[in-house]
DNA sequence: TGCATCGATGCGCGCCGTGCATCTTTTATA
DNA sequence: TATAAAAGATGCACGGCGCGCATCGATGCA
């Protein structure tokens, strides 16, 4: 949320700032050249030229830093959807915010997408990816209880009886639009491999405009017609 | 899905079976009792009367003896999802296995809920819940593409232009409703804190009621009305 | 009964993650 | 500017982790 742009940043913070980014990226650039697998913090550190120990002032695992290139995008899709007028509905917004962070041609944006083709690689880092998606369902349930004007945390404490399934609806909804995200992210990310640029993101659009469809139409189905 | 009960079983794979267990079931009671964070994969071989090296000659962490837990009762939503009838829709078919699986005052399910209030507990878990969960959304996926009686792999390789949507429909699905499961357990295991023996199951029964239900009516809805 | 197979175990090694003490850089203050 | 306080970076050491390897013993089979 308040992340960034204090206008005074000492250079201390400054520094700070960088350690964190050259730690991130050189774990990101050597797991996508030898494997997650095959990658030490040693390594990792010598990359970005810190001291081992000083890694772990940053991170606690190398599989966290690699996770780190992912909570910057995770971050600002939650910052789209917060700037999407109330006038759409939720399920809209969410579909410009995404469309907006993914056409995106960021340094940060293409690490993102590094990051998950990295994932989608090596099974190790499923769960951090899920770990950050879990920190970005509160974000996001916070900001959906907002979009519609369902204040997260009512003064008043006494009507606990049925209020139980409004209080659900923002976690429910973040949760079941961030699943679809990243199903569809994973599909997505599954017939682009190989390919290292151009990254149509038209599919990818395509690709949400059809889960996030599905999703408002209730995603229930029949089963098989007797006989 | 074939995990059980060929008749005919060698007391080398019962051994083997005894031997996962007991490492299991160790690793469950000590977390439980002492945090997990403080408890060793030492002292787990220790209570399990088996030598640290066999240990990780089943798992490879104590994090995932102790999600070993939470595999079975995945697994067992999954079957009985799959032995619902077809004349049942996808969500209704899901929430009865939800709910039979609830119900069940198995040994087995009480170690299952016991590994979520334990998660719940400790952070350092979350991740290996969001990996059982995931492999559970790709049983699932398939188990509802025959509910709905939509191949998973077809034949005819040439439609690959617009059957994206149906494709994706069952990954989407599965996602979904697990996800939906995941919120609402973990509500109601925040609210049932503390309390050992009850569980009750009717309120879980009536939250997992509700996030069906605004699963199935689209759970879009409108933003704050202007002004 | 003898042999082949396979799991359990002990040993050793390298990596991981952290507490502690120290050094260096930055910031605040006189 | 000079100097002290604050805070991050680094080196060191230690215990736990995870696994490869060789060996032993139990099991299954002929």
């Amino acid at each position: 949320m308040d992340g960034d742009a204090e206008p005074v940043i000492g250079r201390r913070e400054r520094k700070k700032q960088a350690t964190r980014a050259a730690l991130r990226e050189a774990a990101l650039r050597l797991s996508l050249r030898h494997g997650v697998e095959n990658v030490t913090v040693e390594q990792i550190a010598d990359e970005a030229d810190i001291a081992l120990r000083t890694f772990f002032n940053y991170f606690s695992s190398k599989e966290e830093a690699v996770a780190a290139s992912l909570s910057a995008g995770s971050q600002e899709l939650i910052a789209q959807f917060r700037a999407r007028p109330r006038t759409e509905t939720v399920l809209q917004a969410f579909r410009e915010a995404v469309l907006i962070v993914m056409n995106q041609s960021d340094v940060a944006s293409r690490d993102h997408i590094r990051a998950l083709q990295l994932i989608r690689a090596s099974p190790t880092l499923v769960p951090q990816q899920l770990a950050v998606l879990a920190a970005q369902e509160k974000a996001l349930a916070e900001a959906i209880a907002e979009h519609i004007d369902h204040p997260a945390t009512p003064p008043a404490a006494d009507r606990t009886t049925e209020r139980s399934g409004d209080a659900l609806y923002p976690l429910l909804c973040a949760a079941a639009v961030l699943t679809a995200l990243r199903v569809v992210m994973n599909q997505w990310l599954q017939q682009t491999a190989g390919s290292d640029r151009p990254l149509d993101t038209t599919l990818l659009g395509r690709q949400v405009d059809t889960a996030i469809t599905q999703l408002a139409a209730g995603l229930d189905r029949a089963g098989r017609a007797p006989g």
